[in-house]
DNA sequence: CGCTGGTATATGGTATACCAGATGACACTA
DNA sequence: TAGTGTCATCTGGTATACCATATACCAGCG
């Protein structure tokens, strides 16, 4: 059957600078490995506007979003410099993400409907056994899509959006934990005990769970990551 | 004994134009019960840069600041709109401050020295019986300050950032709050439990009665508040 | 009277010019 | 040589002018 009226879409109205430009910097940003060797850390904003090809308005404003967000500090009259943060500041970070995605799976067993649950099995199975041996990168990304989706599931808007601003900086020190094979299996086999909980609605004990998971994590990076 | 030496401070530099605007801003918005009657949700930058003498440039960048913590929002061509939290926003963010703060009870546990802990008594005692009496918005601070309170104990800057955020959002409604005489008595034995938990160090035990408390305000605020 | 289309105006977005303080090179002095 | 003053220059902060579009108002037409 043939349209007998225009059905039209919204024209999709292209971003403004400042949110583009916000972007390509996170983007440029998160992907460059800030904790390896002596990258540079200094931004110019006429360099980069000239680079943008917008004027240094709007690429001032992103700039001060991502001031806001911890990447970026913006010092008068000295320069722009991309953060490295400390040892402290990762480890304070993943202790809210832990009280977070507890919090999270606690909601998840009210909330969160069976197949949902059921669907985190796909998450965890992939990597069972062997899969291990894959290059650590591969696991480390695979493990946040887990705790993104639980997260996910607690269908809690705010604890989605603190936890992802929080991803940004944990994966940027992915590289440099030491995800040794023993971890990584005892991370599966932990993975596998949180969905249990969830299928059995035990709130208390998956939120547990998660936290105790994560807090490992954090013990681990505490004790064998090193910063600096 | 007289000074040997200059010990000079620092020369406090004034801070930006942009800071003080983004200070004078977001006082002006938290002292606003926005959630009252018909106030004026419509902010123009062009008449707020003159009532500060500034210039747009670095109102903008307080206003974009503000937009980003969601006390503001700011849309093209249409205008600057302060941000009235829906119901599920609130009782979003007491969930996360729940979690946030459960967290830091189990850490106070473990990092807070036993007079920090002792200090807490002065901040409940102070409203015990008869004190309950007086108008609830000024428990409401004093029931404020002994959770930050809490949250101080735990040593985590970043979980006193995050809260510190939230409860802008949260005591902008407090005022719609049904703190019923009732409500605020059992606060006060909840939050007796909970210093003696922590006295007794048992993180797990006041993480859960933390976590509990915080979430019956939540349940609270979610069946009797009206928002709109 | 009511709908339609043009148009003035309001308002946030962007570009540009200038300002002030921080830095470093370098000459000068003791 | 070490310290000091001067100055060119770099860099983020601020002011201002202009741009593009959403909105409201109004004239014109039926």
């Amino acid at each position: 059957m043939s349209a007998n009226r225009l059905s039209l879409e919204p024209i999709g109205e292209s971003q403004s600078l400042k949110a583009r430009a916000y972007k390509a910097l996170k983007a440029a940003i998160t992907q460059m490995n800030i904790y390896d060797s002596k990258v540079e850390l200094r931004l110019d904003e006429r360099d980069l506007s000239a680079k943008f090809g917008i004027s240094r308005t709007p690429l001032r404003e992103a700039l001060a979003q991502l001031d806001q967000e911890g990447l970026v500090r913006v010092v008068a009259r000295r320069g722009i410099f991309i953060v490295r943060k400390t040892k402290e500041e990762i480890t304070e970070m993943i202790t809210v993400w832990a009280a977070l995605e507890s919090m999270a799976a606690r909601l998840a067993c009210k909330v969160a409907g069976d197949e949902e649950i059921a669907a985190l099995h796909d998450l965890v199975d992939d990597f069972s056994q062997d899969a291990v041996a894959r290059r650590m990168g591969e696991y480390s990304d695979a493990n946040i899509t887990f705790h993104q989706a639980i997260i996910g599931l607690g269908k809690n808007q705010l604890i989605s959006d603190i936890t992802d601003g929080l991803f940004v900086h944990v994966r940027a020190i992915r590289n440099r934990a030491i995800f040794e094979d023993d971890r990584a299996k005892r991370s599966i086999g932990d993975h596998k005990v949180i969905i249990e909980a969830l299928e059995a609605r035990d709130g208390e004990r998956a939120g547990k769970l998660v936290c105790d998971h994560t807090m490992r994590l954090r013990d681990h990076v505490e004790r064998y990551v090193d910063i600096e």
